[in-house]
DNA sequence: CTGTTAGCGCCTTCAG
DNA sequence: CTGAAGGCGCTAACAG
């Protein structure tokens, strides 16, 4: 355990020394630097302080700051894996909600639930941070209960967790709602659907929207029709096969994540069924990479950007101290289709 | 600017109240939580001590910390975007190698150089962050210069900067020539290279490789072989498009990157290209999306963990005041040739 | 208009 | 074996 004291090399200019070299009291530097409106300082001393300051390249320390406060103005991000493609734009959005508020925001790579546990620890338990924003995935009571045990607050993205703590929802159901009906509007009617880990509240949602497309215009849904698998490429091969197995083989199917429909294409090619002159399908969730694949993949742009500028807003009102619904819908901009290459008329049309 | 001051609703503990409720004073609650070798506290007010810290949940603050040793023992890492599939397994060796050091690590975004700026100064100029991993893409000398010019530290990952800067490397060049010569192999004379953006040091590393197989092999290089376009899927359709608009078609293509690739397949695609049965082709670097694309790619696999986790051994070096080199090369484990069914023999081979 | 004072939570001499 | 005192850099009363 390195328990070292290091200094930094180069010392940072302090209020100390630009008082001393103006002449005055820290706390006029202070009051200057801050543009304190509450107090009026002599238009000379102001000059001379923010010259001082400016040469020195003056910047206040944050950490005299937090303690002072009991407030850091930065908050976490804890995504599952940092690298899935949805996590772009929420992470773009919660930026610039952050910055909205004067806060700064980290990301912190949740991947392996013990690192999230250690690095979590470090940030929140310690003081490093304000709140954490958690991505679905690796939200367990026990860590919330730690965040806010420990006076930080939480929100927590795409998923619903028992009402305790604050949580924002993309509509995966009307999302997922668009896409069975573009496929049912091109007349398919034996539709399938990849669905996602079956104990997840973001699948059943999806799931929710797939169901209810079917159920308004009457269309069966037969009991190998849905199969759940996990959201990444393998999850969407394996799923696909099964679908592939089945004795009434689906002209469509709707899948749940980009990464899936990217395995259930593979699956199809490697049992040379085409897409969409055998079968269509669209995924849920959109990326640059499905303008790429072959065919090009249909997909439902979903507002991402707004969900983590959404939850981001929330979690600065609650280290405000407001009260905030414990679910918030983010509904607007609409889900939106984008139509690309993998839909097309089911194979017995004519 | 919101500049309330707020107050976290529950207090955590302190050094003061736990000392209170011992009996005794802070310095000896500190000593005995710190587990203090160089004095001796009874065992019985050890005992109680640590009893009633366990009781509360004690967790010092590290802002208070921060504050006394100048030091936050927290450094970030800067990616130019979040979500590139590469870059999953450097944070994962950067995260790895900062907790063997005690430090905790934080990602940031900096897709846009703005946003970059913004968050590097709150985090760095603040001294939220005792030293920065600036991943190739977003570095500037004047984002570097001014992170050492206050004090913090910083590593340059996979770029090297007029040696002014510590960076650290892959074998890029290695790398790029194993793919070619995979291709030279089994057939191909006629090989051109999607290199990546021509500014770039790693563009140009990559390319170097290539060079470097195809002069090992006495093949010649076309002026019309090499073309430069962005990393991105869109900067391999450019490119590939390109490439087979030429009059001697290549029958093998090196591409820089692998998104890069996933365009280059789709331009083929596009064109009733074949791949490989035409055109032959592998990505720089490896991702599990590789494995599920149509035909899945060849790729090269990069010790990208080791990356990350020696670049950020030698920032922590940096941080203890020790001196480290300035190029870097992470040599081990070798790159890997990961075959799929994006590279066969050439055409006209019989 | 400006200085004095006190303290955020922690650690580290230096005395007992 | 333990306590007292001082300070990291900053801000907010309260005095002048």
């Amino acid at each position: 355990v390195a328990k070292e004291r290091k200094q930094g090399v180069t010392q940072r200019a302090t209020l100390g020394v630009i008082a001393e070299r103006a002449g005055v009291d820290r706390s006029t530097v202070s009051r200057v630097l801050r543009n304190d409106d509450r107090t009026r300082v002599s238009i000379a001393t102001r000059q001379r302080i923010e010259d001082i300051a400016a040469g020195l390249g003056y910047v206040a320390n944050a950490n005299a700051r937090s303690l002072l406060f009991s407030q850091t103005m930065t908050i976490g991000l804890l995504l599952p894996n940092i690298t899935g493609v949805v996590y772009h734009d929420i992470i773009r959005g919660a930026e610039a909600a952050a910055r909205e508020s004067d806060y700064v925001l980290v990301v912190i790579d949740g991947s392996e639930l013990g690192k999230a546990n250690e690095s979590f620890r470090r940030l929140v338990l310690e003081g490093r941070l304000d709140g954490l924003l958690i991505a679905s995935g690796v939200v367990t009571d026990s860590l919330t209960d730690a965040v806010v045990a420990n006076s930080a607050r939480c929100v927590i993205l795409n998923r619903r967790i028992g009402g305790r703590y604050a949580s924002v929802i993309e509509d995966d159901e009307a999302g997922m709602q668009l896409g069975v009906e573009e496929l049912i509007r091109v007349g398919h009617r034996r539709i399938a659907c990849l669905a996602g880990p079956k104990d997840t509240d973001t699948a059943r949602r999806r799931l929710l929207g797939y169901r209810a497309a079917m159920k308004n215009a009457a269309l069966p849904v037969g009991r190998s029709a849905v199969v759940h698998t996990s959201f990444d490429e393998a999850g969407g091969w394996d799923g696909m096969q099964q679908l592939l197995a089945n004795g009434d083989r689906p002209t469509a199917v709707a899948v749940a994540s980009l990464a899936a429909a990217i395995g259930a294409l593979a699956a199809c090619h490697a049992v040379g069924i085409r897409v969409p002159q055998d079968v269509s399908m669209f995924a849920f969730h959109d990326a640059p990479v499905a303008e790429f694949l072959h065919p090009s993949l249909s997909t439902i742009a979903m507002p991402l950007f707004e969900l983590g500028h959404k939850a981001t807003s929330l979690l600065v009102s609650l280290l405000n101290g407001d009260s905030v619904p414990t679910l918030t819908r983010v509904t607007s901009p609409r889900p939106r289709l984008v139509s690309r290459d993998s839909i097309g008329p089911p194979p017995d049309a004519n």
